[in-house]
RNA sequence: CGGGGCGUGGCGCAGUCUGGUAGCGCACCUGCUUUGGGAGCAGGGGGUCGGAGGUUCAAAUCCUCUCGCCCCGACCA
């Protein structure tokens, strides 16, 4: 059966990722090392993400703003993990201008900064810096800000949105009276994330708290969401953290209290990137290519004219014009529908797999025998066969524009079904000891759904939540299988029996996985 | 940063071993034909072979250096 991309899921996952990002218009490699251009689609896709965070966001009380993109190299020296943890990914500024020495363009031997400049990796520092001098008093607080920007962590080795050099983001900053009101943001915003990636992406994720290993550097706890790609490996998606006041200490962020003592503020920071949409992409995409949820495509129904270049297009033009007019006056979703008629002077055919590679969830095929029938053709593209053939539906043009809507929902919870049940499935909770742990892992695993290579799973074990040395130690153990533990989910489902690793009586339970 | 691979029109590649001055497929442009499922035929435009230096009468091809990309590790949203 011909598909729309040269490799498929199962020949080799991350190439077929490679093929997805590029043929269905989403993004490219660019001159610059590590950095992508994100094409319209993919950008459209990144728009509609921000627009629905930003309406949630500001509906739990957050404001925007903006912060420099520069960062003094001696606020980052401020917090010691801090450091720690970003040093070796800055980008760092240290002329101010350039100078043609030998026929060669180089920065001025006479113009280097006093005093270097990073650009941000994140902005826990600049920002805290204004937090305190916006903090005064109790009555300044809780102060809930977050601002969409860009970031830059050079890292080794880059994909298209899982890990580039630059990368689009939001970071929500926020300070508060003490640790209770900190720590209820840190678990309302992960809750944020959690219900905007099952509901709007159709991406369904785990959400958990990290181990002490795996915090963000400088915070007292980190919270993910963790969501499983077809491959089966783990996609942290999210993060939100409780900074405790470490950042305050660091920095001098502090408030007089009612009673009139001093007191360090408490501060949170969360965000989300533009790796969503890679997630989006590994968890939708199939062998023809990207399926991106409704709510989220920038085109919801395509209307795909076929033309033959002489006077019989003038009448199918004007009725696909029609279409998409009434389509356009009606919601899904809870925002006006997205439509849009692809008028390219272009084989019919050929333009129906490029909508397909993009993945726009609707397309609408007109010819002279719709208009006269005055019909519609449709495709599902989160199910686009029948058995081997792709087999458009016919439908009366009322009738469709009609259910329009409701297809597009259809879609949407089709689609997070479909997700959610992978994810499921693939959950294994009944293993009891360490060796069963190394098997289960160790197996290659093949479904009929998912590609067959690599381990399909996750694991979701008991353990005694070691701390310190005893957590390096269980580390150690899961190294070597490539295994990494992902998060302790929220939702505890009761605990009983020992820790898989040491033996003694189990806490909690954590998901083990290999991850991105 | 360690190991491996690769850089030739927009994309995918052949040519490199055995130096003789660039070719194929897709895409693109023009024309004609075709049109219910990713069109056919004919004609055409576009590259000096990642970059720099060297050897040579002559370099995509040999040598040196360098940059970038991909895969595996380490690191990471």
């Amino acid at each position: 059966m011909k598909r729309a991309l040269d490799t498929a899921r199962s020949d080799n996952f991350s190439e077929w990722y490679q093929e997805v990002v590029r043929k269905s218009d989403m993004a490219e490699t660019s001159a610059v090392r590590g950095c992508m251009v994100i094409k319209p689609w993919g950008y459209g896709i990144w728009e509609l993400i921000q627009a629905e965070l930003d309406r949630r966001f500001k509906e739990t009380g957050h404001e925007n703003c903006y912060f420099p993109l520069f960062i003094p190299l001696d606020f980052i020296a401020k917090e010691a993990e801090h450091v720690e943890g970003f040093a070796k990914e800055m980008a760092v500024v240290t002329h101010h201008r350039l100078k043609t020495i030998d026929g060669e363009l180089v920065p001025d031997p006479d113009a280097e900064l006093t005093e270097p400049l990073i650009v941000r990796p994140t902005s826990e520092t600049i920002i805290a810096d204004s937090f305190r001098n916006w903090i005064g008093s109790y009555r300044d607080l809780p102060v809930l800000v977050n601002q969409w920007a860009n970031v830059v962590r050079w890292e080794m080795r880059t994909r298209l949105f899982l890990r580039t050099a630059e990368f689009l983001w939001q970071e929500g900053h926020t300070a508060h009276v003490d640790r209770d009101d900190a720590f209820e943001e840190t678990l309302r915003m992960l809750e944020v994330y959690r219900d905007f990636a099952e509901s709007v992406m159709a991406m369904p994720v785990i959400a958990g708290e990290k181990t002490e290993n795996e915090r963000f550097p400088g915070a007292d706890n980190t919270f993910s969401i963790e969501a499983m790609m077809q491959d089966g490996k783990a996609l942290q998606a999210g993060t939100s953290h409780y900074l405790g006041t470490h950042f305050s200490e660091a920095q001098g962020i502090k408030y007089q209290s009612a009673e009139g003592d001093e007191k360090f503020a408490h501060t949170t920071s969360w965000g989300v990137s533009t790796r969503l949409v890679g997630g989006l992409v590994m968890t939708h995409g199939d062998d023809d290519g990207l399926r991106v949820p409704p709510a989220l495509a920038p085109q919801q129904i395509v209307i795909l004219p076929r033309l033959k270049g002489d006077d019989s297009d003038a009448p199918i033009l004007e009725y696909c014009d029609a279409l998409r007019k009434r389509l356009i006056a009606s919601r899904a979703l809870g925002a006006p529908i997205r439509a849009q008629v692809d008028k390219k002077d272009k084989n019919a055919s050929a333009k129906r797999w490029d909508w397909v590679r993009r993945g726009a969830p609707l397309l609408v095929e007109i010819g002279p025998r719709e208009v006269e029938a005055n019909a519609v053709s449709v495709l599902r593209r989160d199910a686009l066969y029948e058995g081997e053939k792709v087999k458009p539906g016919n439908t009366a043009a009322d009738e469709f524009a009609n259910t329009a809507a409701s297809r597009l929902e259809d879609i949407q919870s089709a689609m997070h079904g479909q997700a959610k049940s992978f994810m499921e499935n693939r959950i294994e909770s009944g293993i009891a000891e360490f060796g069963a742990l190394g098997e289960f892992f160790g197996e290659a695993s093949e479904d009929e759904d998912g590609p067959s290579e690599g381990p399909l799973r996750w694991a979701r074990v008991p353990w005694c939540k070691p701390a310190g040395a005893a957590l390096e130690a269980v580390e150690a153990k899961l190294d070597p299988l490539k295994l990494t533990i992902r998060n302790a989910p929220l939702d505890q489902n009761g605990v009983s029996g020992a820790c898989i690793f040491t033996g003694e009586e189990a806490v909690e339970e954590i998901l083990i996985a290999r991850a991105y």
